[in-house]
DNA sequence: GACTTTTTTGGCTATTTGGCTAAATTTGCA
DNA sequence: TGCAAATTTAGCCAAATAGCCAAAAAAGTC
């Protein structure tokens, strides 16, 4: 008798979340999440660009924007020295969208919980 | 003088990278992020089915489905002994849609590389 | 070639995460 | 009350992540 087929023992299913999750992943940081942000609103930065908005070390700056980019999110572009990183794909916007009304539809709950 | 304000250093926003990147964090996980497609595609579950579906310990499904809820991504109704998870947000669906474009998008491209 | 600027990589430590087993809760019912 | 079923919580360990500093690469200029 063949046991029930789940999530864990399906290959190919399990493949494809796993996929999905590693881009979420890479998004799913504070620093990651505000510079795909700010990308999304400016345009193209630089790594040292980047790395003043966010005020940390270039070289942690610059490894978020490697996962970043092997994920899939952005792009890297040479200008001489300097590499401008760039977002790749238009609906990851609508996305934070999603996510700012969850994150307020969240607040609102808590709000009404204490009327 | 005052030094440039920076991402890390400037309180009220980074709070609130911090509060969508833990949003995005509870989705970034191959078995939650399973689980949240099949709220989305079937409706509410209870925490029996999903384990069967996912396959693992049910005391880890369970730990799964308590990080969604803090994060606002699901509600819990109980029905007797049982307790029905169900998706709280329907942009969530849109989101993963975006996320399957980023994907064929990453594979198109690793597909021209070899032409 | 030597020197500067920008970016990436290696090495290390501290923290977080994910999974399991076992124990505790919660709810329903005899 | 006492037992059974569903779910959550605690405790533990292994693996992954994030940060910094220092060193290496890459590209431009003299």
């Amino acid at each position: 008798m063949k046991k029930t087929e789940s999530f864990l023992t399906a290959p190919p299913q399990r493949a494809k979340y796993e996929a999905l999750a590693g881009i979420l992943k890479a998004l799913a940081h504070p620093t990651r999440l505000f510079m795909v942000d700010q990308l999304a609103r400016g345009g193209p930065r630089c790594v040292c660009e980047l790395t003043e908005m966010v005020g940390a070390d270039i070289s942690t700056v610059s490894r978020h924007l490697a996962l970043l980019k092997k994920e899939g999110l952005v792009a890297a572009t040479k200008k001489g020295t300097m590499i401008y990183y760039q977002l790749r794909l238009p609906c990851v916007v609508n996305f934070l969208e999603c996510l700012h009304s969850v994150l307020s539809s969240n607040i609102q709950d808590r709000l009404k919980l204490l009327s």
